[in-house]
DNA sequence: AAGGGGTGTCGAAGCGCTTCGACTGGGGTA
DNA sequence: TACCCCAGTCGAAGCGCTTCGACACCCCTT
């Protein structure tokens, strides 16, 4: 292994110098300054990452904390995951990857050790045992979601409250008068998630607010459990004509269940599904969507750390406004005239 | 932050005596390991990663390099990424994060920096041009899948020739005739991504052996591109009574299909998928399958790793032995009696 | 001609740990 | 009694880098 040394033997300098070459914070005259660049290239030398690290206590490591949990959406949490590593390395940080059933444990463990700068942290419940470890620990941390008391945290979610009033107000408009919120499985909702609760807030405040019907019920994802759960959906309120869906794995087999059960999308039933675009453009018919926007949020996160690293500013709750597009899966429904 | 020179302190021995209780690389009396230990405990010590990297040469931190490739199929990648973390832990290492659009040079760049100190690498196609590299790196890795010339690697993967030689003859042993191979995205093969290849070589040899009609297709995600591909494929050869899929994203589109074309399953048309378990078992009817064992070839690629780590050897590759199980969309087909 | 202020470079002191060789003292052997 | 050996501990030397203060040297001012 070359060391930084070597290069400094190699350019005549001292190796102080190689080290304010390569990080800039010294001025060098243009005339060192190529010498010793031409002599890293020849040499093909490479910092050491330890020895920078403990020399400077930065290890230019970033902790990203993902779910591992019953019930969670798997390729929105890789769009997650890939987002964060993509920025972090344009800020020439790595990523080092923990699963969330280390717990607030592995938290400290990373942390305490300076293994990592900073912590990126996903599926955040609304009472999570990790917050207040996060806020005792040496090192700024950024949470895609957010807990019940988000103070003196940095948090970053999509705005799932308004994203459940967009979908009944989208289809209230159409004159839609008996909602359902096909929800999580209800694993998701015991353990206090906060997209999973926001949206059914948000849900159920927009059809107080425009006067429509709104029930919700969870759903395990097999598909018995998706038609029972229709099943008795429509006959507990044969009236339903609108439904939204924050589930993404469900969505295919809920289509072949409101086949089967004669129900046509959109003529019979419109539906609303929250979930990341590609998937409601798979759909036949391609659906009407709240987007999940997942690159955004993790670029975002990795943003804002990196500004916290800096000792810069910034808010404490971020929250991304949801954005509708209506395609195939939503249309009117009775006389709009008297809506 | 508590250095091992305070817990030294306080127990009253040198920092070298700490380190030999912590690491257990030297005889040390019970009574002062215990004090060590209790010092350890009441100061709240954590040693401190970057310096221990730095003076033992070893940062106990393994690469994965993660595929985000078109036609990849996330949640399987996820079970190995899981798998890969969760054993790494077991054998005290931590995980960093690459992705594999860095290409050689990110593995270039965290192996000559000694931020890793093992690579486990996803996703390997069958001339890969990481391959090269990863030979002249001065650290061991392996590989998930395998190229060519696996020569002095190591590599592990499920049999996928085997995995395409057992689907065709499970349907060829109920009576089929005819076969398709519904295969990945043609972007999967014009890549020369192994599974992909070695499942069509299995699928066609065996096909032969057995003499019976084996045509294969690729097909891509969207609906309409299945809905296509599975007419054309009937039309060119309307007597194909089996299907192999090796494509777990079209799985449910494709049963909507089938059944838009009149074509029930398992009475008309046998199905047998290359795909994860709950997958497979989430369908109506529940699908005959080889899974893939990705949390057992995740953990044995660890614990291969870690075997060389030590010094020891391991085998250049492994192969899983693939498992098919016959759900309900598969039946027999024809006069068995004359087959 | 003397003084002052930049600019560019160097040397040395750490960062917190591991590891090597050396030392001590007690127990066994000859 | 003299010797040796081993278990248990210590001190010091690094690991490869960053960073601080010091120091030349040159140019500009007065």
């Amino acid at each position: 292994m070359v060391t930084i040394a070597d290069v400094a033997r190699h350019a005549g300098v001292a190796a102080s110098t190689v080290s304010y070459v390569l990080s800039g914070k010294r001025t060098i005259s243009t005339d060192t300054r190529e010498r010793v660049q031409r002599s890293v290239h020849a040499l093909g030398y490479r910092p050491n990452a330890s020895a920078r690290a403990l020399a400077s206590q930065r290890s230019n490591v970033l902790a990203l904390v993902i779910p591992l949990r019953t019930g969670m959406h798997v390729p929105v949490m890789m769009q997650f995951a890939t987002a964060v590593v993509t920025t972090a390395r344009r800020f020439d940080h790595d990523v080092l990857l923990l699963t969330a059933d280390e717990g607030p444990d592995g938290l400290e463990r990373v942390a305490q050790s300076s293994l990592v700068d900073a912590l990126v942290v996903m599926d955040v419940e609304l009472h999570d045992e990790r917050v207040p470890v996060l806020r005792e620990l040496p090192m700024p941390s950024v949470l895609i979601g957010y807990p019940d008391d988000a103070d003196g945290l940095t948090c970053i979610d999509l705005d799932f409250v308004a994203a459940g009033a967009h979908c009944v107000d989208h289809l209230a408009d159409l004159g839609h008068r008996s909602l359902a919120l096909l929800g999580t499985p209800s694993a998701v909702y015991e353990r206090q998630t906060g997209f999973a609760q926001r949206t059914l807030t948000g849900f159920v405040e927009a059809a107080e607010r425009r006067g429509v019907l709104g029930v919700e019920t969870p759903c395990e994802h097999t598909f018995d459990a998706i038609l029972h759960t229709v099943e008795q959906l429509l006959s507990d309120h044969p009236d339903i004509t609108g439904l939204v869906v924050q589930n993404e794995p469900i969505i295919g087999p809920l289509l072949d269940v409101l086949r089967r059960l004669g129900r046509r999308v959109p003529e019979d039933m419109s539906l609303v599904a929250i979930c990341a675009d590609d998937v409601a453009e798979r759909q036949v018919p391609q659906l009407s969507s709240v987007s999940i926007p997942a690159e955004r949020i993790g670029d975002q996160a990795v943003e804002s750390l990196i500004a916290k690293l800096e000792g810069g500013e910034v808010p404490s709750l971020t929250l991304v406004p949801p954005t509708l597009t209506a395609r195939g899966s939503t249309c009117p429904h009775g006389d709009l005239t008297t809506a």
